[in-house]
DNA sequence: TGACATCTATAGGATACAACTATGGATATC
DNA sequence: GATATCCATAGTTGTATCCTATAGATGTCA
């Protein structure tokens, strides 16, 4: 077991799928496949439950993530411990407020553990080097980094009548109080969606939505990162297949920060292969 | 950063010396040598300053030396979380007395992360399947297998005027009282060394010896190991130059435990060499 | 139902890393 | 002056890890 393993496992941990941990990790599958095998035959316990659609974490795997956190953020201070820097490059990320927190942390690791940069986050509409932000919010004149794709589902209260159906319909929805997150970039096509023109409830904010869903007041629409981390909320597929591309938005006529020079050549490469090496070794002709 | 090169920094650590740590990891001393200079770049400061005889860990390192054992301690709590062994062995070891605690536990932790071992540690005296002991205090029927050596050196109250010498000759102990350490297998020999029948107090421990030196009572005269952890205590040289040879004592006519061939086996590897694989790559004739 | 996408596991080959041995230079010890 | 101890460097080798490619299973959609 070495910190590269634990770092594999948190990638798995949360995503619940080899294949995008891979991408986060910037490496191929077959590694992650194989590091978690080696992991679970080292600890003598399964660790994620292998299904159709990506992987489950086991109760053992919940235990472990605990601690392999633990391990990984000492491990991340100690390498810093020294690096007092003495001038740090501002860095303003511009993100927006339907983000699923956890993942995004972890995403922008690389530039946090840096301690030449000091990250600033602000809202997606504020000035900023950069804004991750859904492919449907993106300006004229930016760039778009794709991150991942996220489709909605519904988050009902654990109680809800409708959370004895799989998947629900539009129909489903029309017959029961919903929730509008009036600060999502869908939310007028929820709305249509539910075939209403007004709503229970007004949320500004994702956790704002959640509270009110687990109070029971009603039903939200809301990507599915950010339903996921609830315990006291249930989640539901819809029937219409809503997805976003969440990604990364950089200005096309202002040059790219030093700073997420490497970054966003770091995300761009990921996009068609995990591949941690230059694609092809330099070879003189 | 990895958690190897942390073993290996806590080993250079406790030992002061790359030659030595190199053993109690069971590696060549250019492995360490190499894994130190990649932290201290890695880091970006030097953390021990090489000197003639070992190194010394700088400021740095004691800042690091603190966080690196949580994360290794962290580790192999990590690997063991799931291995609650249904049938543990019990093992018991004699120590004697006069052992310095520290490099001890280091050296058994090959036996105490394996979570199939009980390990039960008791006197020097009592019954055991070995026994880490001088070798003066080798039975008849035993092997020894040598684990370090140590030198003794004199033990002093930081305001007693002999610390203004670097090394002490039995005459300047003469002058001052002594603390004996009745326990100790060379007791006898320290008496004669500062040639005196009387002492100034007895102390029937490690502990109770160096209470004593600190209070200012006396200069006691201890196993390097011994006299180390201790802040406010003054160490010097003292010019006969005792030492011990400390080993791992095995009853020859009794078959070794299951639980402590492969310990041993190592042990009796590393002696002349530090190599990790075999010393020859098998190779048909 | 068949073409396609998605996800995990395995096989085979390339490469980087960490281990080893051997040796050199510096400093103590006898 | 011979010997021992200690750390650093050079060169070699074995192993671990990564990659690509592909198989097998399942889900999606025309």
């Amino acid at each position: 077991m070495d910190i590269r393993e634990l770092r594999y496992f948190a990638a798995v941990y949360r995503e619940r799928n080899l294949t995008a941990a891979a991408r986060t990790c910037f490496v191929s599958q077959p590694s992650i496949s194989t590091a978690i095998t080696n992991l679970e035959a080292e600890l003598g316990t399964k660790l994620f439950i292998r299904h159709k659609k990506g992987v489950a974490p086991t109760a053992s795997a919940e235990q472990f993530h605990a601690l392999a956190c633990r391990i990984i953020d000492e491990t991340d201070a100690a390498r810093s411990l020294f690096r007092k820097p003495s001038t740090r490059t501002n860095l303003t990320l511009g993100l927006m407020r339907t983000l699923d927190v956890p993942r995004t942390i972890a995403l922008l690791k690389p530039l946090t553990v840096r301690s030449d940069i000091a990250l600033r986050l602000v809202g997606h509409d504020e000035r900023a080097d950069a804004r991750i932000i859904s492919k449907s919010m993106l300006g004229d004149d930016e760039h778009f980094v794709p991150l991942w794709s996220e489709r909605y589902v519904a988050a009902l209260p654990p109680s809800h009548p409708l959370t004895l159906k799989d998947r629900l319909r539009a129909a489903d929805l029309a017959e029961y109080p919903m929730i509008d997150r009036c600060h999502c970039e869908q939310s007028q096509f929820f709305g249509r969606l539910a075939q209403r023109r007004q709503s229970a409830a007004i949320a500004q904010s994702e956790d704002w939505a959640m509270a009110l869903v687990a109070a029971g007041i009603g039903i939200a629409i809301v990507p599915e990162g950010v339903a996921k981390g609830h315990p006291d909320i249930a989640i539901r597929e819809i029937e219409v297949k809503v997805k976003r591309e969440v990604g990364l938005a950089c200005r096309a006529s202002v040059p790219l920060v030093d700073a997420l020079k490497d970054f966003v050549g770091k995300l761009q490469g990921r996009a068609k292969s995990g591949r941690h090496y230059p694609s092809k070794p330099f070879r003189p002709a």
